[in-house]
DNA sequence: AGTTGTGTTGAAGA
DNA sequence: ATCTTCAACACAAC
């Protein structure tokens, strides 16, 4: 699940490889992932790539003649770059192959759905499992101002992003912490991982309501969102399930998780055991000693 | 072997 | 308005 972290180190390490290269052709096999439409995408062929940008869990990569490509990684989604090729089976079926050895071979990284082939004789990938990225491609007017886009709330790592902000954003929502914090218009590119893992460094329950908290449990939480967030960019991501780096391997933020699915495990600072509860759907881990309602 | 959990987002329902 | 539920999809675990 990429969050912040994730969708950074992505962004990142694809800067690198990709800026300055022409996309020569693309192939998708999941049109009802491209939007506006996936005959709308031919048009990407021929285009210069010049920017790579990150804006909450979005990746933006920005193209010549004022275009603009949109990928939202979504649950099980992540950008490769490597070399692979499309191997014809049985009637009409196919599959995709990577022709380059070690990680991007991994089952979780052999879901592709889209390739761009680039002027160097690599390609950038998306694999999805769950199929449920979203692409757009566009111009950059046209995919910056949508409202969507707009209406996202601040970044975290930003270094302008102080408490003063964050006690803005956050006091403007009602609910339960947990929540808002995964709010991308509250803020941007917390989902349930980070949720978690802060509100555990902050020692609040996840269900305590926005309302309820006091100067000091908004300070708390604000200095362990800094905290959790840039260490697990420094980590490069988590990799609990499905995520990798665009070489297809994975985050080392798995080994110092606090509490995310580790349930029935003991808690690292007083060694109760990690609790998960559902709230709205999806579980919240804690541990019910450090964290009280 | 059918049911459930997984977790992002937008849309639909209440 | 504001809340909750669900659908999109594939697979693992029970």
């Amino acid at each position: 699940m990429p969050e912040l972290p994730e969708v950074e180190t992505i962004v990142r390490d694809l800067k690198k490889k990709i800026i300055g290269r022409t996309i020569k052709a693309v192939w998708f096999d999941a049109p009802k992932l491209i939007k506006p439409s996936a005959k709308n995408l031919q048009k990407i062929k021929g285009l210069k790539i010049e920017d790579i940008k990150r804006r909450a869990k979005n990746i933006l990569i920005y193209l010549s003649d004022k275009k603009l490509l949109l990928i939202h990684q979504k649950l099980t989604g992540h950008l490769l770059y490597g070399k692979w090729k499309i191997k014809k089976i049985q009637n009409s079926k196919f599959k995709v192959q990577s022709l380059l050895k070690g990680p991007l071979e991994e089952v979780v990284n052999n879901y592709i759905h889209l390739i761009l082939y680039l002027d160097n004789g690599w390609q950038m990938a998306l694999s999805d499992l769950r199929k449920f990225a979203k692409i757009l491609f566009g111009s950059q007017e046209e995919i910056e101002n949508l409202e969507e886009i707009k209406k996202l709330g601040p970044e975290p790592l930003e270094k302008n992003f102080d408490f003063k902000k964050f006690k803005e954003a956050i006091t403007k929502k009602s609910g339960k912490i947990k929540q808002v914090l995964m709010d991308q218009n509250v803020i941007a590119g917390i989902g349930n991982i980070y949720s978690d893992e802060i509100l555990w460094e902050a020692k609040i329950h996840p269900f305590r309501t926005v309302k309820s908290l006091s100067e000091d449990d908004l300070k708390k939480i604000f200095w362990s969102l800094k905290k959790i967030l840039s260490e697990a960019l420094r980590l490069r991501g988590t990799s609990v399930s499905d995520y990798r780096d665009p070489a297809g391997k994975k985050g080392y933020y798995e080994v110092r998780r606090r509490v995310y699915q580790r349930e029935g495990e003991k808690c690292r600072r007083c060694s109760a055991l990690i609790k998960r509860v559902k709230i709205a759907g999806r579980s919240a881990h804690f541990c019910p000693k450090c964290q009280k309602i």
